[in-house]
DNA sequence: AATGAATGAGAGTTCATTCAT
DNA sequence: TATGAATGAACTCTCATTCAT
């Protein structure tokens, strides 16, 4: 592993553990093994790490739902391959997820306004694929942007007590986020 | 309203936009119209107006599902209750309930104990109303545990998003919201 | 015992125990029982109280020590009865004395030149009986001023010790100093 | 002079001319030649800083008396020689040995435990030396324990008003302190 | 006589960041 | 590549003091 993702690494541990403003330069330092001026050879500022890292996190998400959204055999798989896709991601990078889903708030101007189009952007994926469902008839929600608002927060959930050690297994889990999904968004049985 | 509540009102809003520790002293005072000096006068540490945010917000939760499960006609009405309950707290109370959710870590030692015990208080309560549902045959989940944490995260991240002036009414929201409940936990039509 | 008094008396313990530095007027107004603002209607500034204590204290030794010198039979008999009345002093009040000793520096100005002022002219009445006792042939010491400087030390630490509940009866102590006091200033046995 | 000495030092002079508390961090900075933040790349908090200053003191106080109690010819010798090391101490570095004995009560927890066991360790080296030296006949005092209270305040008085640059020479003071130390033990003449 | 409320200044300490080496 | 040294600004919190009631 590179000095520069150990620092990464070190970042996303304690961003997620204690938040961006909770986590000190010399934490940092400190969990990277290096003196806090030697951070600053594999960063910019403590916030372009906190982008850094945010960028990459939702990039992959989008990378991935987009391949869904092409490939899918229909409207229910397109949901239940999201869903399974987005707790999966949430169930093994815990930090990462959690630190895109918290973090935003730390954020100032342009950076801010970068990674919220990027979520943003994640989001319409999901909306359109709750809307194409409904339009099909194969799913029955009221309000298409509430439901992927509480089918989101739902998913994500899972980074904040899921763990591998667990009793649980991943496909498990995946299957019965699946199956609520479906339930709660009304999917024709 | 008297200053005490203006400092926290002020607290509860900044914690709940900025984070506990994104927010500072100065922001407080100056938000609460005082010096940060005058702040002292009406609090202890800034912890300690982070706990007792925290308590009030839980105790009154708690108590009103406790009075939810005393009096449900049955396992599904308790559930659905809970959920509206929940959500209305979260629609109406949003930065209280944000910072519940969300300012967790920031507590150290024994005040951390005492709302994490809070907190696993009113788990519990859904805990049972979700298994005492499963026995009944009203409600057809996999595992509780997993579906206990999935509708409660989907239920508090109300307070992310909702807002009283939009499109959609309160009662609306919790209707919406019962109904998704209800379809992910397989109730019985 | 008046409020004022009981200002004085706290103010001394205090000032006694942690410094005049290492106390703060909280802890002034919680050993007095009043809250801090009240305090002001008993004294002036925090300096103010520091200098009236040792004004009290100092202006009462002088005027024992004025006593002794006027009233003694011989050079041997002064310089032992001020001894006694200056440990008797730091055994009896010994928080008094040890502000008093140990307090001047935390004074500014005029007030320290006061104070200053007073210390000194007490040292002066040492001074004389010591250079009277020597030219009277009944004391035998190389540098007058030495000797008091070092008697007087001497005495004064009788303050940070002696406790009237201990084995030592006052009595005996004012007795054994009085003997160690002729001792070091080689008087004529 | 390296700079943590030059932090040292100045800690050192300020402590002994205003008290620990009445030094402030910027104070100390400042006379480093520092600014505040520097500081601390010097030092623990003030308070490692005093008990750095004063345990240093102390071990070399206790090291040479150590040493004399070792070789010394006889009980008189033994305790003029500690006499004369004592006040050559206070007389050379008075603002350390000022500290030492006036800083203690600004201690806390095990830090002070730490520091008053080494000064208590000093202490019964005189103890012993005055004891042993009644036993044996050179020394007449009626109780050990006074005479060594009383004779330790005596030289410790040294660092409050000796100056090299007096009239009175380093070998005289200490000369005639062994003297009236001795007076004041009513050794055998 | 008594105090709650108020505050500017300052306490000790840590912040994120820079730079010469 | 790595870091000691450095700092202005900021941190949370307390200081001594005043004043209206």
């Amino acid at each position: 592993m590179t000095t520069e993702e150990r620092v990464r690494e070190a970042a996303v541990r304690l961003f997620a553990e204690r938040g961006f403003h909770g986590t000190g330069i010399r934490d940092l330092a400190q969990a990277a093994g290096l003196s806090s001026a030697t951070l600053y050879h594999y960063m910019g500022t403590k916030e372009d790490l906190l982008v850094s890292i945010m960028r990459t996190s939702l990039t992959e998400l989008i990378t991935q739902a987009e391949a869904i959204a092409a490939r899918a055999a229909n409207e229910t798989d397109r949901l239940v391959a999201l869903v399974e896709m987005h707790v999966q991601a949430h169930a093994e990078k815990p930090r990462e997820t959690a630190v895109v889903d918290g973090e935003m708030r730390a954020l100032t101007g342009d950076r801010r306004a970068e990674i919220v189009a990027l979520r943003d952007r994640y989001e319409q994926i999901w909306q359109d694929a709750i809307v194409d469902g409904v339009q099909a008839g194969r799913l029955n929600v009221t309000e298409p942007s509430v439901a992927r608002l509480a089918l989101l927060e739902m998913c994500s959930g899972v980074s904040r007590w899921y763990s591998p050690d667990g009793p649980l297994k991943l496909t498990d889990l995946t299957i019965q986020y699946g199956a609520m999904a479906l339930g709660m968004l009304g999917a024709a049985r």
